[in-house]
DNA sequence: GCCAAAGTGGACGGGGGCGTCCGCTAGCGT
DNA sequence: ACGCTAGCGGACGCCCCCGTCCACTTTGGC
């Protein structure tokens, strides 16, 4: 009989799994989800089938690579309930969500997508959602949320927010950043115009070519 | 020596041409620019050649798809402009920007994107924002435009919009619209709130799966 | 130090999109 | 009716990505 499974790497085995881990968070920040499983391995400076033993498939590795992202998304919501003025803890929640989502353009597409294996994303954002809307629920008590809110708007914006497609970092998330005061102007019920954040000047030059 | 070019096409020739481009804006608005060349071919009953033949590049191909919409998007432009009430027409320009948008899935990212080769849609554009920029400032005029807008945030709009992804295409336009109607929310210098348009579900089961 | 087993990466076959070439078909001028 | 030629589409070679197999290398317990 086999003593089953070792369930401890070897040392440069779980080096390497990590140096995989991190050019994927690199990687999937940078270029979206779409990046070949090939160049996170060159990435990662390992062989394909390194990377195809530690994590069968792109879905595994997501998984595990936006586990961080996944916290900082729940703290995010979780901080917003926890806020006393129940607007105010609106307003950062749609501010910081959608400044995560412009920081790594691959998180957007894995927290949206419903995976057909197992995937934990799927209840982590029923969670999520559950929690804002409860939320919501109490920034319209206090008359500042316009009560024709629905949750569906937060996906709405969500949506949205991963439009803000450019290629450096910085332009989306001063992109975002201006998007999301949009969007909480258009959620107030009784606007008192506070200023926007600066303007967003998106892909100045070459925005994207056809294949 | 030769008599240069027919310049008049074989009356089959023609109406493969036909059947082409309209294979192609079937395909475009549905699944994007981003279907392989074949798969327009194989729709429009033609040989890969025969496409090729007439449409070197998937860029010459698109600008012929797509004239229609850029016809469609100018006279929007023109009569926003023509609205004797500037913020009328600036929300009617925002609006029915939005929907077209929302109606062709690769219109927006062809409106987009700058071609490396020719193409006419940069100019197109940049009519667009000019005519739209001077309308804003008459809109501002009238004082029921927030000051602080800018042309940009019409581009931050649109990229916006087209994160709106939705299998369908009914969903998606609603969307849009209830997008639009937040947006103008938005920007609207003293909001009084006209009531939103019905709430958008998106991506009701299996939004899209990862590769 | 040694050696079994865990771990590795190069190499392989499969699939799909790309753009082009070429022998056959069928419109059109006479 | 005929033949010339524009027009056609199947087939080809190329490249890139995918997921897997296998002979070699490294680790770590003794």
């Amino acid at each position: 009989m086999t003593d089953p499974l070792p369930h401890t790497l070897r040392s440069d085995a779980s080096d390497n799994r990590e140096r995989i881990l991190e050019a994927a968070r690199t990687l999937f920040a940078t270029e979206g989800l779409k990046v070949p499983m090939r160049e996170i391995a060159r990435h990662a400076g390992v062989g394909p089938a390194t990377l195809y033993r530690r994590f069968p498939t792109k879905q595994t590795l997501a998984t595990e690579a936006f586990t961080d992202e996944m916290r900082a998304c729940r703290a995010i919501v979780d901080e917003g309930s926890a806020e006393p003025d129940p607007w105010r803890g609106f307003c950062l929640v749609i501010e910081k969500t959608c400044e995560l989502h412009a920081r790594s353009r691959g998180f957007t597409e894995a927290f949206m997508a419903t995976f057909p294996d197992a995937m934990d994303f799927v209840a982590e954002r029923e969670y999520a959602l559950r929690s804002i809307a409860e939320l919501a629920h109490r920034a319209k008590d206090t008359g500042h949320l316009r009560p024709d809110f629905v949750v569906d708007d937060l996906v709405l914006v969500l949506m949205a927010n991963r439009g803000l497609h450019t290629p450096s970092k910085g332009a989306r998330v001063a992109a975002s950043r201006r998007f999301a005061a949009l969007v909480i102007q258009a959620f107030q019920a009784s606007p008192q115009h506070s200023p926007l954040p600066p303007v967003a000047r998106l892909a100045p030059a070459a925005p994207h070519k056809i294949t």
